[in-house]
DNA sequence: GTCTATAAGTTGATAGAC
DNA sequence: GTCTATCAACTTATAGAC
């Protein structure tokens, strides 16, 4: 029997959303240039034709993943700001979360932005992406509130900011390269800025 | 009249230096499989085909990059040991000289070194030069010192090390992908153990 | 020592059969 | 929807002229 409408349409999406997972994977580890589409579809177990069925180009697939782990990593900021209590509670509720994610397959979201804002080979609508959505500028006000509240050091809130990316990159970083390796508490990392 | 033998030995060396200077600014911003050999002779100005006339692949270049990389950053750790005072002042020092080299052109031997280790496509003696001159283990025994004497916190010393320096690398980053980008200071770094 | 031309191999992307 | 075959462009690396 012939498969119906809806059928055909699940089956497009999970092909979709595998062939997004294991590029996920590959382009954090290898970069944008490093990364074959023959690899993606090797590890994905489907010819690499039918990437091309279901994505235009590499850039298109790279550009749809910046996407979605810059809005993810947007989506943190938001809940933190919704969190109660004073700035610096809603600070450590946000590290606490990103450290979790650091653990599981997330991590590899932070390494995508990283390579893409690297990377000189990205189109500019990442680049443009990334800039409207900077985890640094959408952190600002909040590490501005601690300031005020007396809990953080009153000190460039640009460079805090920058900082505490610097350390959640660097972070995210070190475990792809030891999956093990050990990761401080949020105190810990939260210490930079008091 | 002809060139001297040592006259043609200095060009030599000369066009040697110029080629690992250039190489390793795009190596750093496009790592190993972004970066095109054309794309270093063109900016050495100099024709590709006289790179391979100096280096016998691409590989090679960024293996020696790498070499040098690792050990100039062995190299602080080391004059840092032999400075005079508490193991944390020797950090204090240590932490305010990589700072400082931050801020010139030896940024891009910590992003070299980071994308050697993230790379699969680098060869196996990379991997080893990183391993056996690991800055992490290099570290430890001074951090360790420094918890003795009750200055870092009795944590973990391979997390304190590996969270020092996802913290430099995260920051080497920043300052490729924005110049002009604000650093701490010293003592903001050395918060995180403290 | 330096360049241009070229060989050999790879990759992104497309076309067409099933 | 999926695959295989194939094209066109590019890249590493070499060969040979000057």
């Amino acid at each position: 029997m012939p498969k119906t409408e809806q059928q055909n349409q699940e089956l497009r999406d999970a092909r979709r959303e595998q062939i997004l997972r294991v590029a996920t994977s590959i382009f954090a580890r290898k970069g944008m240039a490093g990364t074959k589409i023959s690899e993606i579809a090797k590890e994905a177990k489907l010819s690499h034709g039918l990437v091309y069925h279901y994505f235009s180009s590499k850039e298109e697939i790279f550009t749809e993943l910046v996407r979605n782990a810059a809005s993810s990593s947007i989506n943190v900021i938001h809940l933190a700001n919704a969190q109660p209590g004073k700035a610096t509670d809603k600070m450590y509720w946000m590290t606490t979360q990103i450290l979790q994610s650091l653990k599981g397959e997330n991590r590899l979201l932070y390494l995508l932005m990283m390579q893409a804002s690297t990377s000189e080979t990205v189109p500019a609508e990442v680049l443009d992406i990334l800039k409207k959505h900077s985890p640094v500028m959408q952190t600002i006000p909040l590490i501005m509130e601690a300031q005020a509240e007396g809990d953080f050091q009153k000190a460039d809130p640009i460079m805090l900011a920058t900082t505490y990316y610097a350390l959640i990159q660097g972070l995210a970083m070190n475990k792809i390269q030891w999956e093990d390796c050990p990761l401080p508490d949020a105190d810990t990392i939260l210490k930079v800025m008091r």
